[in-house]
DNA sequence: ATCATATTGTGTTTATTTGCACTAAAAGGG
DNA sequence: CCCTTTTAGTGCAAATAAACACAATATGAT
């Protein structure tokens, strides 16, 4: 359990997603079989996955929907509600700060920041758009782990430095493209045109 | 050439954003191991892939930019731009929508659906908001092969049944749900909360 | 012209990931 | 109570992916 595959972590929100929709339609119980059907992955596989962190099934019955969602939430520590910081006020900043689906599936925006003296100050949605001047200060002092890079590629390395030095370990990063950052610093990127991309390969002109 | 891995395609196209970003700061050539660390791949695992496909460099110099730019568009398909269609005008839809950044990466947004009374027949950004009731017929008669779906997760199945029975065959899926389609058709998965979750997992309480 | 350096493309090896197939266990029916 | 059916967890085999390492070749300096 010390050394569980990022491959097999990437799973496991999918899985947990699965679940809670079959709450949401009244199911209590499921197999990894049913699971396996919705996600697209195979049975087997379902359980391998979740064999590295524990027996969570019985034999003959499969899987309790709320235990397994619940053993879910703790493996992938989003049991509680985890603070994040939106840097980049734009069309998109704007988007997810409007977006109403973290807060229940573990994320919290708890500050915007943009760098745009016309933007900065102005309040929306009850959030006051700060100056990304005091962000190094701020994600320190509220020992801030996670954020959200909305800004224009141009300026998205300059502000990982700042999220990086301000101790945040973790950032989604919707600027297109490919960010450094030291070792002990995770990133997910969110490009839709990769997407579009790598789907593009597999159709006839 | 005939069967390369998807893990192969689905790197083609992070090259290709690195090396377009290249041009735009003036370079003119690089090697695998200069875009490897832009990138954060393996100079060997550049290599190995572009040579799925041929033969793009030369020893002791490199990879021409522009050259190699260009055979990947051609690889993947996107040297042309493709049409697509957007379904779903809620507030990610719009934001879409006037997100400029699709048509000089092979992709143009050509119609946008939604089901609600209120808001087909309005206009946003010259596109008219059609009436999802007209996607299949129209999607068949203009040949669309790509969608984008922004709806919610509850019409999000309903809403893909129509996109394949209009011929669709890659959907950009922003809704937060495994979506079922036939082997022929491709989906990529766009929910910000499943790459929180991911990163979540390697932080420390 | 020769040598040192850089760098590709690739055969081979190593590591990782997936799938298979079986044992064990649980539940339900007659 | 026993038999049938279902299904988890897992050791092992197969398939896939990544890394290594080296021959081949190109460039530029002396």
């Amino acid at each position: 359990m010390t050394d569980v595959p990022d491959i097999v972590v990437s799973r496991l929100p999918v899985y947990l997603r699965a679940l809670q929709y079959m709450v949401i339609n009244g199911k209590s119980t499921t197999s990894s079989q049913e699971l396996g059907e919705k996600v697209g992955i195979s049975a087997a596989q379902i359980r391998k996955d979740l064999s590295q962190f524990g027996e969570f099934g019985k034999q003959g019955t499969g899987y309790n929907i709320p235990f397994l969602i619940d053993s879910l939430l703790q493996i992938l520590k989003v049991e509680k509600v985890w603070d994040v910081v939106l840097v980049g006020m734009g069309e998109l900043g704007h988007a997810i700060l409007r977006y109403q689906g973290f807060v229940n599936r573990g994320f919290n925006i708890v500050a915007c920041y943009d760098s745009d003296p016309l933007k900065i100050g102005t309040k929306i949605n009850n959030y006051s758009i700060l100056d990304v001047k005091d962000l190094v200060k701020d994600a320190k002092k509220a020992e801030i782990k996670m954020a959200m890079l909305c800004v224009p590629a141009s300026s998205a390395q300059k502000v990982t430095d700042l999220l990086v030095e301000g101790g945040v370990l973790a950032i989604l990063n919707y600027a297109p493209l490919s960010l450094a950052v030291p070792t002990y610093v995770r990133v997910q990127y969110i490009d839709p045109v990769i997407g579009l991309q790598r789907m593009a390969y597999y159709l006839n002109k």
